[in-house]
DNA sequence: ATCCTTATTGAAAACGTTTTTCAATAAGGA
DNA sequence: TCCTTATTGAAAAACGTTTTCAATAAGGAT
């Protein structure tokens, strides 16, 4: 299923802005923010109004084609989704941000914490911080 | 070696809103941002201005006495740095913030992280969201 | 291909948060 | 107690994000 007909499931619409920031988003391997995603679309020489990104960024979000990460510095950071519940390893130096999968371990967790606690719990904030492999390199040098 | 001494080795000094910030850090234990710390600091009858706030929260955090959250929504959330790592459950409704222990399960998960992504992880963001054991009952009635 | 409805856009204005500026204040060593 | 200067608070500036609204264009219907 593409895009438009994503969209248009949704009675939404395939528009320019949406195009482009989707394109923006998977030329880039790191997370944006909506800032740099405007000036990177103005670069292409696909210009959209910044309003749009804001907008388009939040339709995507729900639509869950794209992810919102916390940089270090950054808060508004996005990248692309790929399906299922996935968390972000997010590099300290370069901000690069990989995802990982596999999240039995805190399945796990939760459960003892809903068992411990009396609580219910319905969603979590996980994500890690380090040096990504090429930094690494860069520091020990 | 107290807040007055480690300030004073710095060529700084311990003054009320310092003083102000800290404590309401102490008395909360769940991430805060630099508008409700100063709102708790006038409940507190303890008139501070947001401003030095925001400079006091720099400060601690350059000291490493208070380290900075990113939280789901709210991006600027301040915490102090307690040696223990600890994590915290908080409730969707009533805000409740129940703190839990034992995060062998995390531990690992990080081991598997670093073996999958070859990235070095040195720190994480781990908290859970859901009802409280009172919230549940009241909504069950 | 054209029309028509309405989702969507972009510019401007509104908004909230964070930072800067600067004169007045107060911390703490002499 | 005095003196230096780090620090404060209020106002203004700067910044990122959201709202408003008339103009536009997407895409189903004709």
């Amino acid at each position: 299923m593409n895009l438009q007909d994503q969209l248009n499931h949704n009675g939404l619409r395939l528009t320019h802005p949406r195009q482009v920031v989707m394109s923006v988003l998977e030329a880039a391997n790191i997370p944006l923010s909506p800032q740099s995603i405007h000036q990177r679309s103005l670069e292409a020489q696909e210009e959209i109004g910044l309003v749009s990104v804001y907008r388009t960024l939040d339709l995507l979000t729900e639509l869950g084609l794209v992810r919102r990460v916390h940089g270090h510095e950054e808060c508004q950071g996005y990248v692309l989704a790929s399906p299922g519940h996935h968390h972000h390893v997010v590099c300290r130096q370069c901000e690069a941000a990989v995802e990982f999968t596999g999240m039995e371990d805190v399945s796990l967790l939760v459960e003892r914490i809903q068992a411990q606690t009396g609580f219910t719990i319905d969603e979590h904030l996980l994500q890690f911080y380090g040096l990504c492999p090429a930094c690494q390199e860069e520091v020990e040098r």
